[in-house]
DNA sequence: TATATAACTAAACAA
DNA sequence: TAGTTATATA
């Protein structure tokens, strides 16, 4: 049973089998990380280590379920499920819930998702006659936020000088306030953000030594995979769980550190050292995911970059094929080029759907990707934006749910107290949000305690109101005994959810009544999978689950063989044999908002070494010279990155991005493509994937139809390039029929339509 | 009070 | 462009 340790390379076998101190390992990309980190607690058990003493922290659910399985098939499937294996906001979740009453919670308390915790801030905004222009809510919460993974509570924050001035500066001195105020409703509701699972941890372990040391004694190993994205509260959870033992071994690489923006600090891994003296450092730097092209490609990258871990990551693969630059005219354009060189790959090298990812920075780019490869009849599937949970359907029905766990969730009130229509509208709402605010009893507690004279409400809607009361009370007597999928079904009934979205015929209410069955279904597949493993299958355990999906972890089977598109972020941790990474252009990557400051930038860099580093076999790097931006068109240039990796590796198409002006690296090898980027059942009459050597920038705007001739190669800034067919009619009347490459045959007036000649 | 339409405004990454 | 909010109207 030991031969698992002979897949390993020795410094691999090294992080495996040193089990006890503090242990750093620095696991370069593609390096094997996932195989130690599974081993090790393979080997641990296999040392008489009991599951339940072993505590691993992931970054995803699914990487935690899917290193449970590798382990139980080494150990057995008996010893691998007692692991204390997740997220840290699973697992911190999971023992708050124990141990709520400590902190004044119950155990039922709700998990708020950012739009719950966006609508608070908006009712304490209305509460403070604040104007949500100047304090928009997005910004709050992010200051909210900041000061939360910092460790800062409200009074802290009060006395927080560079916070405070900070808030002055930006105009919104009284963010303080509202965070006060915010802990308070969030309290009051019964409620935790995302990060209260972790500061609420932190306050725990500080305010009772007793159970902070219980689980001290119980994790007698720790470890933590991704380390280089952990924050000061994730930081300290750590540092007090493995005081006394100092059994922690982390995993992670400085130059993977993507996370800064949500409080991540890159000197947790980076002081590793200092805070445990007497620390183990194994380095792993073969890389055996990709060919050699694209690791040193990587390296020459991420070598810009100041202040890191030495390190030194190789392959010993195959050389590989360059790494192609990609030049498009307009990001749909870009759309096309994409879908037509996965086209090409999958019929030269036989690579299915699921072989290829299209990476890019902002979610807002993945439409374009989306109808470029449906229009070509390729499965893809996309991962982000707006997810199943976040649909309203959804999003209501799931707040029924919360209701019954927890009555006092005020979030969740508002949403459904008038959905489907009751006869409660803003006005009662408005006085029962007031008295709340006043009193500190949620709307919950207010019409269950007072009388409808006190609340200044007439009889008739107090009835109305003890209806909705009478109704999840009915639901919350059922939770303890019955199946989650059961009573699922039953809320969505009594509700009249169901029957409001059956009354609506159109096709938008036809999908939202279908998304409310797929999520029922959901809901009966959990159930039937916790009962086959002796689990409860209640509907408050389901909605633990969901509220802490992360992204990779809503995956469904039917999902396996389609192109996947994703942010770069989601994709940290998963590996595609081609790799398009989309839109590298200054602005858009590196982000505009991080380009003036050095360290912005540099955290871009790392993205960017993240995205290169997933392709195992061949990479591409797209630009695009126009896109629109806000509803408008703007010319953007090749990113700086394009430049920056060092051009021994690339194969660039079409124009070279080291051409503009504005900086010319010396003696750049421009190659040149073997065939032409765009396949041939896309070229209208005249050929159009000929460049013109130097592409004219300004528009041709002449209202005569002089200039232009049948047979012209043109561009438009919406439809791209095309040929003119025909031109009609006379001044100032001259229509033109124009072929356009991807957007088919169009009538045009010549003088609205702003056409560029090309040819 | 509920709903439809018009007008406005903001626009990264995420548990 | 898209998502949200203000306004009108029944």
């Amino acid at each position: 049973m030991q031969h698992y340790l002979d897949e390993l390379n020795t410094p691999q076998r090294d992080a495996v089998v040193n089990t006890d101190g503090p242990t750093l390992v620095i696991a370069g990309a593609g390096s094997g990380k996932t195989r130690v980190l599974t081993y090790r607690i393979a080997h641990l058990l296999e040392k008489g280590v009991r599951p339940q003493q072993v505590l691993a922290l992931t970054f995803t659910n699914k990487a935690a379920r899917e290193m449970q399985h590798r382990i139980a098939a080494i150990v057995g499937e008996a010893n691998a499920r007692n692991l204390w294996m997740g997220t840290f906001h699973s697992i911190f979740a999971r023992i708050l819930r124990i141990e709520s009453e400590k902190l004044g919670y119950p155990s039922s308390f709700t998990i708020y998702d950012t739009a719950d915790s966006k609508s608070l801030i908006k009712s304490i905004l209305k509460e403070m006659k604040l104007s949500d222009k100047e304090y928009k809510p997005g910004d709050v919460l992010g200051r909210i936020s900041s000061a939360k993974n910092d460790l800062v509570t409200p009074p802290a924050y009060a006395r927080d000088v560079a916070r405070m001035s900070a808030d002055q500066a930006a105009k919104k001195p009284l963010v303080y306030e509202i965070y006060a105020r915010y802990m308070k409703h969030c309290y009051q509701a019964k409620s935790m953000d995302f990060d209260d699972l972790l500061l609420n941890t932190n306050i725990l372990f500080r305010d009772f030594p007793d159970v902070l040391q219980r689980y001290q004694q119980r994790f007698q190993y720790i470890l933590v995979d991704e380390y280089q994205d952990t924050n000061l509260s994730q930081y300290r959870i750590i540092k007090k769980l493995a005081e006394g033992h100092q059994n922690i071994c982390v995993v992670g690489d400085d130059a993977q550190s993507i996370y800064s923006f949500r409080g991540a600090k890159i000197e947790n891994i980076l002081n590793f050292r200092n805070d445990y003296p007497g620390y183990k450092i194994f380095k792993l730097e073969q890389n055996y995911r990709s060919t050699q092209t694209i690791v040193n490609a990587a390296n020459s990258i991420i070598a810009k970059n100041k202040g890191q871990i030495q390190k030194n990551v190789f392959s010993e693969k195959e050389s590989g094929h360059p790494i192609r630059v990609m030049e498009s005219y307009s990001d749909v354009e870009e759309g096309y080029r994409v879908a037509d060189d996965i086209a090409e790959r999958r019929r030269e090298h036989h690579y299915t759907y699921q072989d290829f990812a299209i990476l890019y920075r902002t979610n807002a780019q993945s439409r374009i990707f989306e109808e470029a490869l449906r229009k070509r009849g390729f499965a893809y599937k996309i991962y982000g934006g707006l997810s199943f949970y976040q649909r309203k359907e959804i999003k209501d029905l799931i707040a029924y749910f919360r209701m019954t766990v927890n009555p006092n969730d005020q979030e969740s009130l508002k949403r459904v107290i008038n959905y489907p229509a009751r006869g409660i509208g803003s006005t009662t709402m408005d006085k029962l949000e007031a008295i709340s605010a006043q009193t500190g009893y949620s709307i919950w507690q207010l019409i269950n305690g007072y009388t409808p004279e006190q609340l200044g409400i007439n009889a008739g809607t107090m009835k109305k109101l003890h209806g909705f009361v009478q109704l999840i009370r009915g639901f919350g007597m059922k939770l303890l005994d019955s199946q989650a999928a059961d009573l699922a079904r039953e809320i969505a009934t009594a509700s009249g959810i169901m029957a409001d979205l059956m009354a609506d015929k159109s096709v938008e209410g036809q999908s939202r009544a279908e998304n409310v069955e797929e999520l029922m279904n959901a809901i009966r597949e959990f159930t039937t999978n916790k009962l086959e493993s002796g689990e409860p299958a209640r509907l408050d355990v389901f909605l633990e689950d969901v509220a802490l999906l992360t992204d990779q972890d809503s995956e469904k089977p039917e999902d396996n063989d389609k192109v996947t598109l994703m942010t770069i972020h989601s994709a940290k941790g998963l590996e595609f044999k081609n790799v398009y990474i989309v839109g590298v252009e200054e602005g858009l990557f590196p982000s505009q908002m991080t380009i003036d400051s050095e360290q912005g930038v540099e955290e871009e860099r790392r993205l960017f070494y993240v995205a290169l580093t997933r392709a195992e076999e061949y990479a591409v790097m797209s630009y695009a010279k126009t896109r629109y931006k806000y509803g408008e068109l703007k010319n953007s240039t090749a990113s700086r990155f394009i430049r920056e990796v060092d051009s021994q590796y690339l194969e660039v198409l079409g124009n070279s991005p080291f051409t503009s002006p504005a900086s010319r690296p010396m003696g750049i090898p421009v190659r040149q493509p073997e065939r032409p980027a765009v396949p041939s059942r896309f070229k209208p009459k005249a050929s159009l994937t000929q460049r013109p050597a130097t592409p004219s920038i300004q528009f041709n705007y002449q209202t005569s139809g002089g200039d232009y001739q049948a047979g012209m190669l043109v561009e438009h800034e919406r439809f791209g390039r095309g040929v003119i067919d025909n031109i009609e009619g006379s001044f100032p009347n001259t229509k033109v029929t124009v072929t356009f490459e991807h957007s088919g045959t169009k009538q045009l007036l010549l003088k609205f339509a702003k056409l560029k000649i090309l040819r």
